[in-house]
DNA sequence: TATTATACATAGCTCAGCTATGCATCTGTC
DNA sequence: GACAGATGCATAGCTGAGCTATGTATAATA
């Protein structure tokens, strides 16, 4: 690494730069964790895919729209991989009885069982890797999945709105 | 959930089942997090490319195809990212002195300034939704990244050996 | 009622990644 | 040392996810 000069001493504040690292270490370790669990898998449905199904799974039924930012798509995109899904039928368009422009995007019990048997898939194909891991470790990872959840989840809007 | 049957009785072991929902967590919230950082840094660059230059930066030089393995891409799709990266000289291509069919990609100057920039802006980009997090939280999610890095780059190192 | 805003759909493009294959070079066997 | 197969990278061509721009229908409002 080159630049390890700015290693600073304070205790509680964590200084932009180490946050820096940390992040892109995060983001590069996270990148290559979701290429490893593609190949492995041999996933032929895309991760938007899981993830609008794990956002439907989370917050329950919610417009097309919303589901979009949620997922951090944009809304065309969106509206192809609703048309998918809603093709095999691990979705449900229910009409909006306040807005007849919008739909009420639900999670199908197809869809459901989806989520469980990628998530079994996701857990076998990356197991072997983890295998080593004591209790304290998979914890610690936990709580920084939590942390992660926590950080992207809510703030995501207003950082968006920013943007 | 299909092979259950395993589970061992040690209290240390984690069940698969648990590592499952875990990992597929885990997937979900970083895939999101790469979504965000892409769309926060109005990134134009690939986040392989990223990765191919974290490769270089960590281990060094290396040859194409090592370099696909390790970045978890094909060699065709090494090849083109290499090509980019050497047009805008951000690495060299260095002669292989025991086999005229390789090369040696190495990392050039620009490039290391590149990845430190980009580690820059993927910081300040992230940082506002992580400020909240104390120096305890900061800590939990370095270490979880370091046991990711551990798990996931073991192999890594091997191939790495090997060559 | 006319106007503007909103929610989703459609069209069309770009780019990353893949497989299949080609070409050059290396390695081993006779 | 020459030929066969293996290996390293390049090229061709395809697919699919994602985007922007725009269309169409409904809501909201003056």
């Amino acid at each position: 690494m080159s630049n390890e000069i700015t290693t600073t001493t304070t205790t509680t504040t964590t200084p932009t730069s180490e946050l820096s690292e940390l992040l892109s270490d995060l983001v590069s370790v996270t990148h290559r964790l979701t290429r490893i669990a593609a190949q492995a898998t041999g996933e032929s449905t895309s991760p938007a895919t899981w993830r609008t199904l794990s956002v439907l799974s989370s917050f329950g039924p919610m417009r097309l729209g919303e589901l979009a930012k949620q997922s951090r798509v944009s809304q065309p995109t969106m509206t192809k991989i609703v048309a998918n899904l809603n093709e095999v039928e691990w979705i449900r368009r229910i009409a909006d009885v306040d807005d007849a422009r919008a739909w009420q995007i639900a999670l199908a019990p197809k869809g459901i069982r989806a989520l469980d048997e990628w998530r079994s898939r996701l857990g076998e194909a990356l197991a072997p890797m983890f295998s080593d891991l004591d209790r304290d470790e998979v914890d610690v990872i936990s709580r920084a999945i939590d942390l992660l959840h926590e950080c992207t989840d809510v703030r995501v809007l207003d950082v968006v709105k920013a943007a």
